[in-house]
DNA sequence: ACCTGAACACCGTTCAAGT
DNA sequence: ACCTGAACACCGTTCAAGT
């Protein structure tokens, strides 16, 4: 919590706790989340693989600070502006939120994977909460409605990046659908009747326009004036 | 894709796909996604590790085919009775899925991991489009609403399992409300300055009836006749 | 206080050899 | 065809020793 602007006493440190979550978020771009080591990072910076628990306790609290660093530079601008129409405002939380993320695939494992209970987690939950309020929700359904969009929203470029972004040699978009196509052929037809009508429509929609579309829907469910 | 049914000649399967299959999931759900290994694996149905590279081509294998049986168990029963109304059988599956990934907690991980493109998961998605469209909506509708609703359902349980089930010594509710709290606090407060009005109230809902408010307010969005 | 080298107990995967 | 032992190139983390 303490944050001590000098150290003490002894050598002076090698690099710095940002060189090091640089060197993470590189590992990271470089070869998805499963490609992030202890030994790789340090190697990075120039130091031996055990000198970096000198920085942090373990490899976890590393990813974990990455993910703090992360999602404080999402947080900004134009959310706080009650001027604008509430759903613009989040509809510009939401492109922000996954340019970000779909630029580092790797980073949305991580965000999933632990607790969002960091302070730039919860004031991203906070923004939200408040545009609802804003836009005439009662305190309950605002910070309700505030889980029901991040949820829609992690959840959204979660699935996004997984699809788009698998680690190995990813196949090509029409491969992917055709593999798609001859999964869902094996679905037995009398399960499933319509199966193979729709198999088109629901492999179509993987881009920006449905990920606002599906926010649109979310914001109609959330809109106190509905 | 073809699946003979027994083999040309040589020595017999010491085990069965399933039987690894089985292992995979023990260990996922004693220690978390980070703990399940080859080794791990081929030690708990009693083969080398090199050996299970006969059943499957890798790791990864393994884990894509435990997703998919994983999802096998979940579509079945009454999401296809028209009779009931289409936000009681959404719900129904709902409930069921989440029951599923919250009894087996790793799995969400692995779920989120790579592509929802196996037969099973294509499944779960025309099931829900086949609801919506039975609500009335038009095809593409019906197709784009399943998505949102996946989103909705895999996030949702994600977040949860991430809050409850974090791989180590996971510190107990009121400790991590504290903790909350605390993080919040150093949330300045001059950018947002109703934060620790609200954050009792962010912080109180992680429950099925969120889950469920949640659930009804996407379903509201994607209601034709609203 | 911070660094290093060496070590421990692990990984996933490959290869050559057995039956 | 399937199994095994041995090996390769890795992991995260700890410990004793240096400055």
């Amino acid at each position: 919590m303490t944050t001590p602007t000098s150290r003490r006493t002894g050598r002076p440190r090698a690099v710095t706790e940002q060189a090091i979550l640089d060197a993470a978020l590189l590992q990271l771009d470089a070869g998805g989340a499963a490609s992030v080591s202890v030994r790789g990072i340090a190697a990075q910076v120039g130091i031996a693989p055990n000198a970096l628990y000198t920085y942090y306790p373990n490899k976890a609290a590393v990813l974990r600070a990455l993910v703090e660093r992360f999602l404080g530079e999402v947080n900004h601008d134009r959310f706080i502006d009650r001027q604008l129409p509430w759903r613009q405002r989040v509809e510009a939380l939401a492109l922000e939120l996954r340019t970000h993320l779909v630029a580092h695939p790797g980073a949305v494992h991580l965000l999933l994977g632990g607790p969002m209970d960091g302070p730039n987690a919860l004031a991203l939950r906070e923004v939200l909460s408040e545009v609802l309020a804003d836009a005439g929700s009662r305190p309950d359904d605002a910070a309700r409605g505030s889980y029901v969009l991040m949820v829609y929203l992690l959840g959204a470029i979660a699935l996004e990046v997984a699809e788009i972004h698998q680690p190995d040699t990813a196949p090509t978009e029409p491969e992917r659908i055709a593999t798609r196509r001859a999964a869902l052929d094996t679905i037995p037809a009398e399960i499933y009747p319509r199966t193979s009508r729709t198999a088109g429509t629901v492999a179509k929609y993987f881009t920006t326009e449905q990920f606002l579309w599906g926010l649109q829907r979310v914001l109609d469910g959330l809109d106190p004036h509905a």
